[in-house]
DNA sequence: GTCTATATGATGATAGAC
DNA sequence: GTCTATCATCATATAGAC
């Protein structure tokens, strides 16, 4: 009964996203150009604008998490809070290690550096996903400072990890850097400061 | 004696240079264009390739730091070990504090994320300023991983507080962060990990 | 859904006049 | 030391044919 060809069923919105993903997850926003989206996703570069509007618009897309953050950390933040801070770098790691949740972040990450825009994004992001859960968990004094010291070590973890790539924390296995750095967090979330 | 224009005292050099940081430092490698340099600094686009060659020879340019990092650091290491963290924050803060450390700075950061050139150099410029001295200072086991968490730690300062300016980090007095920083440097250079 | 064509403008770099 | 002129590309975005 259904005829004539379907809509969003060419696999060329999938592709153009993908190419866009990887474009602004290695180079950032600016280096990043439609034609070379384009180019690496094999369509026309109109195609691009055709179906995310405009760079902006793609941008935006590209920059959707596979997971929720927020849900993330509350899920952590529900368990014993003794070992806290290990349980959250662990599953720092965790996302940032699967393949597709590092694109969107290192996009994210890129973006916030030059793109004002997407350095708003990504502090909401946090203080959403991170310091809000983390003002109630942490009910002791001062919340947002603790949970700001939070997100300085977690977003220095992934700079040094996955952006700078400097050793011996890019290529470390997360059973060596969770108990080191777990410590730390403990101390920012629930210890003396 | 001295007849005709004598060479480099027109201030043209000077203010294609400031220009250049400023774009670097605040919009990155490459959303900063030489014809932008060239306008906000006031004069034609050609006078910036005729002194620095290409874009990448005024990046490099504008790259200088003020102060010599592994001297600075190595100072700090010379002092009593048992505030080392803390003078580590507040020197850190210090330089970045001031207006002309912050400009190259905040460019090599910016670039580090998205000019794999601007990475290696970071790359470089840490481990000549921070995981060298620090491997010294820290006798200890583990001298390379010591150093790199600690870089971690303070590129985690830097990005929250300087270019996301997250709250209360932003702008917080470096009394305030010296001491709750200062304590996990210290673990992390001289303590149990 | 896909593409050609095009408007409009910026980019990095060079050659050469003054 | 300074500038004009120019090259060859690239950019984002739109209108509209098929």
């Amino acid at each position: 009964m259904t005829t004539g060809r379907r809509p969003g069923d060419s696999g060329t919105r999938d592709a153009i996203l993908a190419a866009a993903k990887e474009g602004f997850a290695t180079q950032g926003y600016a280096a990043t150009s439609l034609r070379g989206v384009a180019r690496t996703a094999g369509v026309d570069p109109s195609l691009v604008t055709h179906f995310f509007g405009s760079k902006d618009g793609l941008f935006e897309a590209a920059l959707a998490l596979p997971v929720d953050p927020a849900a993330l950390v509350e899920t952590v933040l529900g368990g014993p809070t003794g070992r806290l801070g290990e349980r959250i770098v662990r599953t720092f790691l965790l996302v940032w290690d699967s393949t597709p949740g590092q694109g969107p972040m290192l996009a994210m990450l890129r973006g916030a550096v030059s793109h004002e825009d997407s350095a708003a994004k990504l502090r909401d992001l946090l203080l959403r996903s991170i310091l809000r859960p983390v003002a109630h968990a942490a009910g002791a004094d001062d919340p947002d400072r603790r949970a700001a010291l939070l997100a300085s070590q977690l977003i220095g973890l992934a700079v040094t990890r996955y952006v700078l790539r400097l050793e011996p924390i890019a290529s470390a296995a997360p059973d060596e850097l969770a108990p080191v750095m777990g410590k730390t967090l403990q101390r920012y979330l629930t210890g003396p400061l």
